[in-house]
DNA sequence: CCGAGGCTGGTAAGCGCTTTCTCTGTTACT
DNA sequence: AGTAACAGAGAAAGCGCTTACCAGCCTCGG
């Protein structure tokens, strides 16, 4: 190595030295400046940089600008698809502005979500981004709010990912909507006999894909009774108990609607390990389109959303940069997010 | 809001006038110190934190102690499950010791990995995990090192996750002896016409699970043709399309192994996309044992890496917390993470 | 030929925090 | 009672960086 090895990072008062100049004539060259900085000056201080290994100290530019170039992204567990692919939107878009992403996991623990929000607010992240579902009545809701609207206050700007959030941006999912079309869409294939794995009666994202899915069947009028709505965990697991306990009850069902992918997944493979054929005996359909789904047997009906593509836009849409026009071209304003169904072999025409 | 919503956060400053105190014992009262602080004082000061809604700037204490709560963690890929379920665990155990995780992707790209090393040194990270793959012969290896090196050299620690990476702290995962031991066991399954897609040949977990792959079949006398191995991306559609080459060479082949789980995926699909039943007709194997492949039919028979626990180990590993006794409580040393073959249905005795 | 600007380096005053050191007020002994 | 030893509060000096602000130097126009 011809770097020192020294026991501390070098600073840029050691490179003005090496170079020879000042300290204001190095942070200048280095990092961007409005004043311009003599040629001959700025490459005898980035030769300098280079040979000690130099990199600014982010953490004191940030203090003595005021500011910083950290983006803060909330999620309930970013192991599951959903999020994780929204992560990846959220990173690339950050990487392309030079913003640096930091990421908590709160487990759908609204508490837990409070407590983060409240650590990472230390990091004056420039902007947060909460993609884990809202829930509604829940006690912290109200200081979550607080504690954000203080953030924001302060000079922060935060994004909510799915449902409107009163007095913050939000990339609005449309839950209800693409729900109901899914609905309509199966109604049409002539499924009458309908079940739904629904998640955790407090979450609203759950909330609202069941409404639209209620109100899709009754567009054709089928109608969903309340025996038939099992409330259970958000995940895989919860997926497949629900609808053990559904096929316990002895419904007579011919479709099952899982209000999002990960469940899907658990309840095709507990109607399989109850010796059903999914898609044959029983139709399944999810909601999200994580790529999985596409890959299991039966491949899923679900509701697609452009994952990836909501992390962009929540990022972009806290940091300003409308930057429009780029990828799927479609939907230009801040509507909600279309969505599409897509029918697969999960649930043949009946 | 109580709070006076003024333009920029409180700082230490307004809580001690606020409080009617100095600024050292703010500052004493709120973060941690060795001295102490008259309880009366401490309980005004915190009140006034509170009244002013005060939240400590983490930038200003790094640069003012020297050192920062900052993990920086770099994948290839974060919507990939391996990675994922891998930033799953490292967070879990960085929040259990109030640090912070930064997540970067790199795309499996050596340049940008540079790029990105150089870029998270700016945050001073008190540990820098490396999870994307590590490949062999390119030439930016050696300047990644020397900028580890350096790196450790001013007091950050590094972590590997994969192969040992020379002189620094590696979670070992065990690639060779994985693939060997699933060789074996589908040996003695009574497979013998066998086929790989492997991943890109400058992938040294690609390598290594493909010379494990081999040495295991060869203690069985069972041989691998050269052409037999097919080279394709490390993702689920270069599963797929390494399937489609494959398929078109024409190969009576009765097993199919892909060296990591998203590509066997792939491969199942163009199997079945091939007029071809998977498990049946042609035996699949993966490896990682990602959640989702317990899901997909025919279950896939794969290698257990318990990736969270890999994760936590790394963290764990870099901040030296040996912290040992828990979760699967196996494995106490530093010696490779323990892999388990997993037979299911994709691999049916022949 | 001289003073007004325009450039561009350097000096120094912060940014919000920690921590050493000083200094005053107590407590504990002889 | 007098002093040593000890607390514990506050003043102030940083941490590494940015950015007014000041000071030379050069270029022009009159």
């Amino acid at each position: 190595m011809s770097a020192p090895a020294s026991k501390s990072p070098a600073t840029l008062h050691d490179v003005a030295r090496e170079a020879g100049v000042s300290l204001a004539t190095a942070s200048r060259s280095l990092n961007g400046s409005a004043r311009k900085v003599n040629e001959s000056y700025r490459l005898r201080v980035v030769e300098a940089a280079q040979r000690l290994g130099y990199t600014t100290n982010l953490f004191a530019q940030a203090v003595a600008k005021g500011s910083t170039t950290t983006v803060a992204l909330l999620v309930a567990d970013i192991a599951d698809p959903y999020f994780s692919s929204i992560a990846a939107g959220v990173i690339d878009a950050a990487s392309e502005e030079n913003l640096v992403v930091t990421i908590a996991v709160t487990g759908r623990d609204s508490q837990r979500e409070l407590d983060t929000v409240r650590a990472l607010r230390g990091q004056r992240p420039r902007v947060m981004i909460l993609a884990g579902s809202r829930t509604t009545g829940s006690p912290f809701e109200e200081h979550l709010r607080a504690e954000l609207s203080s953030f924001e206050d302060t000079g922060g700007k935060v994004a909510f990912i799915s449902q409107d959030a009163a007095p913050f941006a939000t990339v609005l999912l449309d839950n209800h909507g693409g729900a109901r079309d899914l609905a309509v869409a199966l109604a049409g294939l002539g499924y009458r006999d309908v079940a739904v794995i629904a998640g955790p009666a407090e979450i609203r994202t759950a909330q609202e894909r069941l409404a639209g899915f209620t109100a899709g069947l009754a567009e054709h009028g089928v109608r969903l009774p309340a025996e038939r709505i099992i409330h259970a965990d958000f995940t895989r697991d919860g997926g497949y108990r629900g609808t053990q306990e559904l096929l316990a009850a002895g419904a007579g069902v011919d479709l099952i609607f899982a209000v999002n992918d990960v469940m899907a997944v658990g309840v095709v493979s507990a109607l399989r390990d109850a010796g059903l054929v999914p898609g044959q005996d029983i139709g399944v359909a999810g909601y999200d389109d994580i790529p999985t789904v596409r890959d299991i047997t039966p491949a899923l009906t679900t509701v697609r959303i452009p994952l990836e593509d909501v992390g962009r836009r929540a990022l972009r849409l806290a940091t300003g940069t409308a930057h429009d026009g780029d990828g799927t071209g479609a939907s230009a304003g801040f509507g909600a997010i279309p969505t599409e169904t897509v029918i697969r072999e999960s649930t043949p025409p009946r």
